[in-house]
DNA sequence: AGCACGCCGACT
DNA sequence: GTCGGCGTGCTC
């Protein structure tokens, strides 16, 4: 027998199958998905059994080593899907099957797993009731700020033998679990078990709909558009209702668990131990556990973040993606899938059906949910409670300007808050400042300079020049608007500390919180936050996104939109789209409750479509307008993307690099589409709009084609350039994107 | 990726 | 005369 074995070598170089002879003591246990170890030219090395045969190979071959692991780390099809997906974004397959292997592999090397939790958390009280020994304490210390390590670990940790764990264990101080039931459960929950909600007509058709492609395994795609509080979340139920009924699996994919504790609490609530809870937080015991349970068939449900897309399903029935327009379902790192594409293509694997839910849909999926194309639309018009939506004002920030006002608070925005904080009232300020978002304005017209190429924001540099970071147009800063002539022209960028402290300065009453990466990133954080907020012990929650995501506080009346420009703004053709739907997400914050609720949105540009379609509410009219630009632009959905990015330490190398690396694909193009030039538009070199990270220069071309085909055949020959440079090669690193969602 | 082979400069 | 620089090439 011979074993077809993918090395597990994350190189292009080897990313092809070997051929391996099985010794017979072996050939019971070598199996597709098994890992082995082989001879690798003068080396070791441990790979994948991806196929089996007894043809007698015309070279000789070598022997497999050994087999390791207890049983396969895939199946078939999963080998299937990695393959795919290794081929979609030119990547090496192996990098694909570590991907969909996800964290069996490690949970198997250590395959007894037991952990330690500690049992009280009131530290003080029992350390000295129970007379530890300094090495005690210092283990118990250990336990309490890492629950749930392994043994190795968590004795590693704390600089003590593992015998002492047991010490603890007996003293009733740590438990030991050894992982069997539902993994994560925050008993928070408040739901009542199986209580099925009625649904509304709308839901009820799109249900429908929906349950009857799954019993007759007619591998659809909906796209259920819903607006705040219209009951996607029950739909969903009712469909994986559907399919556990049928005896079959479904993946639940939201964007990020941590944010959305009340969907794990419902989904638990709902179906039980049928549920496995599956994302990159997870201890290796818990993940381990709900791997299996999915394997099994034991997990029917499985709930999780992006990768959970590469769950181990043996009978998938169905795939739910909710709010499907959200970035985080692209990864950012090879390989740079998107959970979105994968879904789709796993589900044509299995005859499933997609559900893609969206108050505010990407434009990827509306357009293609319009009549004659692929998805089919579902629409939830109505909010399950009959609420009004909470009223959105929009303030002109040039009136402001021109009052004298030079606040970043408007004076509507000020006295709202007063309002609140008199009638006890909560707050939530929200100001997107993501990084890099500098942008020239004029606070007399809120004329944002742009590129007459690209319709994206120029940046500002300290040359005083202003370029457009796709495709190198450069303007001398003018030191007049160009516009109004006024000399107001200046540029932005406040982040929420700075509202923070005015806040204090404006009401130093208030009892204020900040909700932003730099405050969660202790463990926990986040929902402690929340939590405190909640209980009404806080006015104002100051932040961004995070603010945006699921928060539901019946408290909140007023929500403040300090900026919306920040996102309007940024050098990316997506950030119309970003803003619409971070507006109408954050005002979905507010009047949760019967006292109603108000938005304010801040902005120079009142009048642009996204703020004006979003002040209504109405996603068509966003859509319309958009779609519009990026027909003019030629940007997706009108043309897919490819973005391929150089980045070095040396500045010079990186340029140089960058150039070349245009010259060629420019010269290529002409013998890729002999046909049509315009089949392939190369935007670039340019430096990329964040240019140096972690001393890293960073170039970036753009690739635009109507076939992805195309873009993969241009995006090949710069892999091939860059193979045979082998010098430049250690200078520079070339990063491919294809289907990119973040032009920074 | 590793690891070896291979062909040109400064040292015990 | 050797040690070692890293360019090139291969791995069933």
């Amino acid at each position: 027998m011979f074993a077809e074995v993918l090395v597990n070598i994350v190189v292009r170089q080897v990313d092809k199958t070997f051929l391996y002879a099985v010794p017979e003591e072996l050939e019971n246990k070598v199996q597709i998905g098994a890992r082995v170890k082989v001879p690798f030219g003068r080396r070791a090395a441990d790979g994948y059994v991806v196929g089996l045969n007894s043809d007698q190979p015309a070279e000789k071959v070598k022997e497999i080593t050994a087999v390791l692991d207890h049983g396969p780390l895939f199946t078939p099809s999963q080998l299937a899907l990695a393959r795919w997906m290794a081929a979609y974004y030119l990547r090496p397959t192996v990098e694909a099957m570590q991907v969909v292997i996800g964290p069996r592999l490690k949970a198997t090397v250590c395959r007894k797993l037991k952990e330690y939790w500690p049992v009280k958390s009131d530290n003080t009280e029992i350390s000295s009731s129970l007379l530890l020994t300094p090495k005690q304490t210092a283990l118990w210390q250990v336990a309490l700020t890492n629950p749930g390590l392994s043994r190795t670990k968590l004795a590693a940790l704390a600089g003590v033998s593992s015998g002492l764990i047991d010490v603890l264990v007996k003293k009733g101080l740590l438990s030991e679990r050894v992982y069997t039931g539902p993994a994560g459960t925050s008993p928070l929950d408040k739901t009542p078990k199986n209580e099925v909600l009625v649904l509304n007509p709308n839901q009820k058709a799109a249900s429908g709909l929906i349950n009857t492609a799954i019993q007759a395994k007619n591998p659809e795609v909906f796209l259920l558009h819903g607006i705040t509080d219209s009951g996607k979340t029950e739909v969903y139920l009712q469909c994986v209702q559907q399919v556990i009924s049928l005896g079959g699996q479904a993946i639940i994919l939201v964007p990020e668990i941590a944010l959305t504790p009340q969907m794990v609490d419902i989904f638990y609530a709902r179906f039980g131990s049928t549920v496995a809870i599956l994302h990159s937080r997870l201890s290796a015991g818990e993940r381990f556990n709900d791997w299996n349970r999915v394997q099994s068939g034991e997990a029917r449900v499985i709930l999780g973040t992006r990768s959970a897309i590469f769950a181990p399903v043996t009978d998938l029935r169905l795939v739910v993606i909710d709010e499907e327009h959200e970035p985080s379902y692209k990864q950012e790192e090879n390989p740079r899938y998107h959970a979105r594409t994968v879904a789709l293509r796993l589900a044509k694997q299995y005859q499933a059906v997609v559900v893609l839910g969206s108050a505010t849909p990407s434009l990827y999926s509306y357009s293609r949910a319009l009549s004659g194309g692929p998805f089919r639309l579902s629409e939830l018009s109505h909010r399950v409670d009959r609420r009004p939506l909470p009223e959105i004002r929009i303030i002109d920030m040039r009136q402001e300007a021109k009052g004298g006002n030079r606040h970043l608070f408007s004076q509507p925005l000020q006295e709202a808050i007063q309002d609140r904080l008199n009638k006890k009232e909560q707050i939530i300020l929200f100001l997107n400042r993501r990084g890099y978002a500098t942008f020239v304005f004029c606070r007399a017209c809120g004329l944002v300079m742009k590129c007459p190429h690209c319709n994206i924001s120029l940046c500002y540099h300290a040359n005083n020049n202003l370029i457009c970071h796709y495709c190198n147009y450069l303007l001398p800063a003018p030191s007049l608007c160009p516009d109004c002539q006024e000399q107001y022209l200046g540029y932005f960028g406040a982040g929420t500390q700075k509202i923070e402290k005015e806040i204090t300065l404006l009401f130093p009453q208030a009892k204020v919180l900040r909700l932003d990466k730099d405050t969660v990133s202790r463990k926990n954080a986040h929902r402690q936050i929340i939590m405190t907020f909640q209980e009404g012990e806080a006015d104002i929650l100051i932040g961004t996104q995070m603010v945006a995501k699921g928060l539901d506080i019946p408290g909140v009346t007023l929500v403040g939109v300090i900026n919306a420009d920040i996102t309007l703004h940024m050098p990316d053709f997506r950030a119309s789209e970003r803003t619409f739907q971070l507006l109408m997400q954050v005002a979905g914050r507010a009047g949760r409750s019967s006292k109603g609720g108000e938005v304010l949105v801040q902005t120079y540009s009142p009048q642009h479509y996204a703020i004006v379609a979003a002040q209504k509410q109405v996603y068509l009219d966003f859509f319309r307008q958009e779609m519009m630009v990026r027909r003019k632009m030629n940007y997706p959905p009108f043309t897919r993307l490819c973005r391929l990015v150089l980045s070095g330490t040396d500045p010079d190398i990186a340029a140089k690099a960058a150039g070349e690396l245009g010259a060629k694909l420019k010269l290529k193009a002409l013998n890729l589409t002999p046909l049509q030039e315009e089949q392939i538009e190369i935007l670039g070199p340019v430096m990329a709009p964040l240019a140096k990270i972690k001393d890293h220069y960073r170039w970036h071309l753009i690739l635009k084609a109507k076939e992805i085909t195309i873009l993969r055949a241009a995006a090949q020959i710069a892999l091939n350039w860059y193979e045979e440079k082998t010098v430049l090669k250690r200078k520079v690193k070339l990063v491919v994107d294809l289907d990119p969602q973040n032009m920074m």
